[in-house]
RNA sequence: GCCCUGGUGGCGGAAUCGGUAGACGCGUCGGACUUAAAAUCCGGUUGGAGUUAAAUCCAGUGCCAGUUCAAGUCUGGCCCAGGGCACCA
């Protein structure tokens, strides 16, 4: 074995090895449990990024640790490749957006096998190939069949930068998720994928998902945005029209003093009065130019006007005035809000803007409040409001929607703020809807056996304004399947998350070319036992993903119904305390650090300093000290290795210093053991390796000449140290294995077990407390009673000394750890 | 405003059950080896008091209370930071 540590030279070589071995190869078929382990897969934008380093190594590191406790390991990789980067970099280049895809995906694979990952790419999936797509078109359709995807006409999500519409949830703050342009609402027909049909399912599923974290948990459940209140119907004075609203406080009802429709209520032309008609018209026309941050901002002054029309409130029989003010969404409920200024701030604030009447309707009879200064919206009884008087408000709620239910005027009802997912993109680099549009049949879906529906390659990347997709004279035009005459195919394509919410199933069968994957196999692999990946998908990719299982559930192509048993979010990379990124200039490229040090101290050091879920700093002294460590570990075993047999046997009778390092041995493997299976805090497990290092070198430093028994220790020390870094220093340890003359891989052995009884030290440390402040530390045998330690501590010196003159009133003994005297 | 997460040395962070606070590392200081440097090895490093040196003592896990023989850990009330949601009726 070599003196030096020369990590470039063995890491390729290992690679090399393991690539024409085949060893990450998953059966389908073994007697072992499976378990699954992923990383979010990669949008190929042409490099890796620390940020891929670190999720790629911690789903690494749990793979081969499963391995190595028995498990069949499914741990595949693939490729999120349709979308705008690639589409971009086309029209700046005059590429075709596939070459682009093509050489960053080469790229990316060959520096992600630089890293040492254990992956089956038998199984690779890259979602931009028609192999890919072809499956995705499928599962589109069968969603149209169930009704799960629509078309209408709605107001969108508008990027002009992208030149495309986005789903609500690629919204941030009004701003585009990718370029942070600012969003415009257009009125555009286009396919959305019925998720609300599962807002309920999705909500009461989280409480399954016991392996997520409580964050993404509350995330998810406050997208959704379940509440419950009552529809309540107000007809109108001057006409025959009925307005519905939807209130979480029905209890308030006999406080209305007015009543609001958003700007885009569908009947408010009829609700405006002739002499209304020019503000209202006026006042609409704003609202449709404001963009969607502007019409959001909490700041903002609330503005509206008057309809001219009236309702009457049934509970009460007074009439009051309709309004429309932009604070009402046309989106939410039913477009329309009954204001009560007392008991809402947001009602309050325009009441008083525009001089409406208030009339307070609850009250806490403790501390009464006129509510002129603010509107009170805390628990309270009624007043003011007939029958119901002092009813407490929550009680009232249901009673006041009984009675609207009895007197026909309104329901309860269950309200969320998820919308319908939209899917649509005016994109070209995406799949594209399998779907054609003809006279004579309206919308027809494409017939399976015509899947894929191939992206064309005659198109003009360079045009503005209009996707390229459309510039191709191939595509558009096709037959009716249907009625065999002309029709013109959808050039839309599908939201790139479509296909990245399935993609987990497709490595459990990647290579199907009749089925997305059989049923027997994606029940087989399924749920992901354990996931990796940032916390932005939070709610955008994990909600698509769980809405995909529970719909492809229920159309019965697969038995669970929910993907992601085990969630690990894991932090960012940051330096300097920052985000990496390329325009603060701040990034640190992997390959300089495979190249300087070597894959295994890169996966090291990304791995050391924080646990998973936090943020880590990168820190180039971090990474000197990773490399040292493995210098470290690599000296240990090449200045030793004459001395190490890997069939040594241990006596059973071993001198002091040797039954000590044959504990540190154990209760290192019983720590390292306990720190990856407890929420795999890998930062824990590196300091154990450290600590046990440290201890053989300390342990063979007091030795000059090593008899039958040392080497067997050492033997044993050694070994032990090289399967437990094996996961983390995957080429490193590899290569001493080899050298030391073990057969096979590393990889493939069994993890060590420990011996609870020598996961201890031989004697203990009794602690002694005086009232509960350490005092005195005893060297014990173990088995004493808790009487003799009782009788230990009372005997120290030290007690003697400071319990003279006191009175001792009682003694605690923790057995095996701790005896506290309590003296006044 | 609501929700979630966190707050421990100069820094990253340790600390199954309430039982030795600060593991391990980074940094730093000192020493060994060397003509010298690098590399490597050994030792110190929470603050304060104390001493030639030690022993030793006091304080200490965001703040204030509480429970307990014993609190970083449990309870109540706050403060701060990060993240998410937000005119959602």
């Amino acid at each position: 074995m070599k003196d030096a540590y020369f990590p470039q030279e063995i890491e390729k070589k290992w690679q090399k090895i393991w690539e024409e071995k085949d060893v990450f190869k998953t059966p389908d078929d073994s007697d072992k449990p499976k378990y699954y382990a992923l990383s979010m897969f990669p949008y190929p934008s042409g490099k890796l990024h620390m940020g891929h380093v670190r999720n790629y190594t911690i789903t690494d590191v749990i793979a081969r640790f499963k391995k190595m406790n028995g498990f069949n390991v499914l741990h595949p990789m693939g490729w999120d490749s349709f979308g705008l980067p690639a589409e971009n970099a086309a029209m700046k280049h005059g590429a075709n957006p596939e070459t682009w895809t093509d050489e960053n995906i080469a790229y990316m694979t060959k520096q992600l096998k630089m890293l040492g990952l254990s992956y089956d790419w038998d199984r690779e999936v890259t979602t931009c190939k028609p192999d890919y797509y072809k499956w995705t078109q499928w599962l589109f359709l069968q969603l149209y069949k169930k009704g799960l995807a629509y078309k209408k006409e709605a107001a969108v999500n508008w990027c002009e930068e992208c030149g495309t519409v986005l789903a609500n949830e690629q919204v941030i703050d009004g701003k585009c998720w990718r370029c942070d342009h600012v969003v415009e609402k257009k009125y555009l027909s286009q396919w959305f994928l019925k998720i609300t049909d599962y807002a309920e399912v999705l909500l009461e599923d989280l409480d399954k998902l016991t392996g997520w974290g409580e964050n993404v948990k509350t995330m998810q459940a406050n997208w959704i945005g379940k509440s419950q209140g009552a529809i309540l119907k107000f007809k109108v004075v001057e006409n025959e029209l009925e307005v519905p609203v939807y209130t979480t406080r029905p209890d308030t009802v006999h406080g209305i003093t007015y009543l609001v429709v958003a700007p885009e209520y569908k009947d408010i032309e009829e609700l405006t009065t002739p002499e209304n008609k020019e503000a209202v018209e006026t006042y609409r026309a704003n609202a449709r130019k404001m963009t969607e941050i502007e019409r959001l901002s909490t700041d903002r002054v609330k503005t509206g006007v008057p309809l001219g029309t009236h309702c009457i409130n049934p509970f009460t029989g007074e009439k009051f005035p309709l309004w429309t003010a932009d604070y009402a969404l046309v989106e939410y409920g039913t477009g329309a809000v009954m204001a009560v200024p007392a008991h809402d701030t947001r009602d309050f604030d325009f009441a008083k803007k525009y001089n409406l009447p208030l009339k307070v309707v609850i009250q806490n009879p403790e501390n009464p409040s006129d509510c002129k200064n603010e509107a009170y919206t805390e628990p309270g009884v009624l007043i003011n409001s007939n029958e119901f008087d002092g009813m407490g408000n929550e009680e009232a709620k249901k009673a006041i929607t009984q009675k609207a239910v009895d007197g026909g005027f309104g329901e309860f009802k269950t309200q969320y703020r998820l919308r319908d997912w939209l899917v649509s993109r005016q994109r070209y680099w995406g799949a594209p809807i399998p779907v054609v549009y003809c006279d004579k049949c309206g919308i027809q879906p494409v017939p399976e056996d015509q899947l894929p529906v191939l992206l064309p390659k005659d198109v003009d990347f360079s045009v503005v304004g209009k996707s390229p997709i459309t510039t191709s004279k191939t595509f558009v035009n096709t037959t009716c399947p249907c009625c065999g005459g002309p029709a013109k195919r959808e050039t839309d394509t599908m939201d790139t998350f479509v296909c990245s919410s399935w993609y987990y199933m497709r490595y459990s069968d990647a290579k199907n070319d009749k089925m997305p994957f059989a049923k027997d196999k994606v029940n087989k692999w399924l749920p992901v036992d354990q996931y990796v990946g940032g916390i932005e998908h939070a709610i955008l990719h994990l909600l698509y993903s769980r809405f995909f299982t529970k719909a492809l559930r229920d159309m019965g192509l697969l038995d669970f119904d929910e993907p992601f048993k085990n969630l690990l979010t894991q932090g960012m990379v940051l330096k300097d305390g920052s985000k990496m990124s390329k325009s603060k200039g701040n990034t640190v490229d992997p390959d300089e650090i495979f190249e300087n040090y070597g894959a295994d101290t890169a996966r090291l050091f990304i791995l050391s300093d924080s646990p998973p879920a936090r943020d880590f700093d990168w820190s180039d002294a971090g990474v000197e000290g990773c490399y040292k460590f493995l210098n470290r570990v690599w000296r240990l075993i090449s200045s030793n290795a004459g001395d190490i047999n890997l069939s040594y046997t241990l006596p059973s009778n071993l001198r002091k210093d040797n039954d000590d390092m044959l504990r540190l041995v154990h209760i290192a493997i019983k720590g390292i053991t306990n720190d990856i299976s407890n929420d795999f805090q890998f930062n824990t497990v590196i300091s154990k390796y450290r600590e046990l290092v440290n201890a053989i070198y300390d342990w063979r430093g007091k030795k000059s000449n090593l008899d039958d028994e040392d080497k067997a220790i050492l033997s044993f020390a050694i070994i032990t140290l090289i399967k437990l870094m094996s996961p983390v220093a995957v080429h490193l340890t590899e290569e001493a294995w080899h050298e030391l003359g073990g057969d096979g891989s590393i990889h493939d052995i069994k993890w060590p077990d420990w011996n609870e009884n020598l996961a201890k030290a031989s004697s203990i440390t009794l602690v002694v407390q005086i009232n509960g402040k350490v005092k005195d530390k005893i060297e014990a045998d173990e088995a004493l009673t808790e009487e003799e330690l009782k009788q230990l501590a009372l005997s120290s010196e030290k007690v003697k000394e400071l319990t003279e003159g006191k009175t001792i009133v009682k003694t605690i003994v923790v057995p095996k750890k701790l005896v506290n005297i309590v003296v006044k």
